[in-house]
DNA sequence: CGGGTGCTTGATCTCTATCAACTGGTGTGG
DNA sequence: CCACACCAGTTGATAGAGATCAAGCACCCG
């Protein structure tokens, strides 16, 4: 199989959860799609739309938001290479947010249907890509306690530490930095904090010496000292199959 | 079938969803298991634990709460009769926040092994299963736009009509009214907001007629007028099958 | 060079948190 | 039956976090 890229990508952060047999790989790794690119700050799927594909991002950032009546918007998910953007909308007729990027993006279209079909006769797929969606909700609840609990250093510092451990999980993180090419505004608006605030804050983050920011970069200092102050524990991202129950054999018939 | 009573609840609320087949229904409505009964204010399953069961709400009022090394606590999601609570413990080695009653309540007890075993047997188990794991997510979502984006008042409101819509679809919305029995202190952690600031927030919105409230019980007055002003719109919470993709025959071998 | 975008700054306002006290109801025990 | 404790809810005063308003700056790009 000579591997689509972002097929290869999404297989890889599967299996980093719980091996597959060959057979799945193979039907993972042959699921057909189409690909498109995007700008930055191109919109992927509006919200109130009728999604009919889920999405893999096989390079650049992607997020997720939710525009309220008032006009003010929450990213309610970042996503990062290697991610299945839009794996929910396999079952809602309805998008109930935007999918948009933030740097330029290529990305991967797979027909609901394969997909569906793929669970339907393989048992270990299904159990995979649920295991994705609860990883994904997983990721909720905490972006919820994160903004509902902390005040916005916390707040700020808790965010930058589940992005550098997703990108070091992907490989992104050289001299323990990071490229995070979002604007304070995106930032902002998935921390529930105004700009105003938001620039301040990480103002005062790097004043204090939590962490160093050149252009986009981020270098985060003494992470072990910053997860403690902010409670980060990285387990609800579930990047590796440490905290992930094994594949039980069947109930014999 | 008999039909122990939470499971036929369950059942039912999965159907609300899309009907299921008779094999199916049969076999969710013989899932083994034990009943336990809780006071209120009891922890069901404390934070960290290995959970080797999905619970079931037969009755009572039931959330999870994550608690933040500060102490402070954020309720993540509340539980009525019929939902199931701990559906994503079944692939999670660790449990990253508490279980816990309001009320006196009643659960049932499903070993995991039961139900993966059913969702490798039958697909349409395994999707319907998925389904309520990603409904769950759709309204973490929710919970995370209430409360990073809406001030005080709006965020009440907002939830109020939340738990008033679940309410209704199991049956226990009368005279526009409901029953809940949470004290503020709860409310507070749910919203995201002190208990003084919530207090007074109650009371301005029942002083400007929103709602009313004798003891515990809640109505709503003038729902539309609620929901436009808070922007809220039921349709994340997939009440029904109106929003969910049918289930399209798989793709012929 | 002009204009756009993203970042920064200062001033002001207002929500919301915190602190502290008090009420009313319920329940328990002497 | 009263005294007491306890809990949920309420209130007022004060402080502080964060929002909003309004400019200004720097960089990039056509």
């Amino acid at each position: 199989m000579s591997g689509n890229r972002a097929l290869v990508q999404y297989l890889a952060k599967l299996e980093r959860r719980g091996a597959l047999e060959p057979d799945d790989r193979e039907a993972i790794l042959g699921l057909p799609g189409v690909h498109r690119e995007y700008g930055p700050n191109d919109i992927i799927i509006p919200q109130n739309a009728d999604a009919t594909h889920c999405i893999l991002v096989e390079s650049g950032f992607v997020s997720r938001v939710k525009t309220l009546e008032s006009g003010s918007r929450q990213i309610v998910a970042f996503h990062l290479p290697g991610d299945a953007v839009d794996l929910q909308s396999i079952m809602f007729v309805d998008t109930d947010h935007t999918i948009q990027t933030h740097t330029p993006a290529r990305t991967y279209w797979i027909p609901h249907r394969d997909i569906l079909d793929l669970t339907v006769r393989r048992p270990a797929i299904a159990r995979s890509l649920w295991l994705d969606t609860l990883i994904d909700a997983s990721i909720f609840r905490d972006w919820t306690a994160n903004v509902g609990q902390r005040r916005a250093q916390a707040r700020i510092a808790h965010l930058m530490l589940e992005l550098g451990e997703r990108f070091r999980a992907i490989g992104m993180v050289r001299d323990d930095s990071f490229e995070l090419p979002i604007t304070q505004v995106a930032l902002a608006e998935a921390l529930g904090l105004s700009l105003v605030h938001l620039n301040k804050s990480l103002q005062a983050l790097r004043h204090e010496g939590y962490f160093r920011a050149s252009g986009r970069r981020v270098s985060l200092k003494d992470v072990d000292k910053i997860a403690k102050a902010t409670g980060f524990d990285p387990s609800y991202l579930h990047l590796d199959s440490s905290l992930i129950k094994g594949v039980e054999e069947p109930i014999p018939a």
